[in-house]
DNA sequence: GTGGTAATGAAAATCATTTTCATTTGTGCT
DNA sequence: AGCACAAATGAAAATGATTTTCATTACCAC
């Protein structure tokens, strides 16, 4: 039953605990495993479903991968060279978890992210 | 220049200003409305640019369009059943603020949102 | 009308994701 | 070991949204 196959959950933490299927896929296959496109969707769902793994959206409709528990940072990314910073959103957790509770919604997540032009640009 | 195909626009607003492309399609269709699929897309794409819709996505990935008003706010959505409530970021505006300062970033604009299950999911 | 630019849409291409299905692997049993 | 049977695997095909291509059409200024 437990289709949570241990080698995508390491693969996942690997990448910094925040992938896509894809990204997954392509880098087991970079580190010369052996394994399917198939597996690696099957083993994400079923990690989702122990709530091991939590899913999100990416702009472009793409969906990522989380561990759960993960300390959760945000993006700080530059419009012009792409660089990113990851920061610190501890404003943004206590918003997210008022707003929540004001409109009676419960089982949150959220998503921010703060796009500029960094200083060499 | 102007793709924002006003019958399409119109379209969205008699779907209660939430809809995919698809069902924007599908509805012109049924009403007998003679338009392609590839100028409903790039219609929405353009009101997209206009700031005239916002665009989010629903759980399974597919992109949602919906008429947004003028003022500058966030999205708490339910993944259960889409239903979403316009929310205040004053919390967020000034995290955002405050980040890209300390990081030497300018011109700094934000995506957030907040996704959960509502009252009645 | 003529020339040029923008808009249109049918069909093909793309891309993530899911499904199908035949094969392999594992496990318990004798 | 040999056997049976369930679970796991992955290649290939199917699906579905979205984008691209490209030939055609509508529009506008002169």
């Amino acid at each position: 039953m437990s289709r949570s196959n241990p080698r995508v959950l390491s693969t996942l933490e690997r990448a910094g605990g925040f992938a896509s299927a894809q990204e997954v896929y392509r880098l087991m296959q970079r580190e010369g495993e052996s394994i399917g496109l198939t597996t690696v969707y099957r083993a994400l769902q079923s990690l989702v479903n122990d709530k091991i793994v939590d899913v999100l959206r990416r702009d472009d409709g793409e969906a990522i991968y989380r561990l759960c528990g993960e300390a959760h940072h945000h993006h700080l990314v530059c419009k012009g060279c792409g660089d990113t910073v990851e920061i610190e959103g501890g404003a943004i957790e206590k918003w997210a978890k008022m707003m929540a509770e004001e409109h009676g919604f419960r089982d949150v997540g959220h998503t921010a992210e703060i796009f500029g032009l960094c200083g060499k640009c």
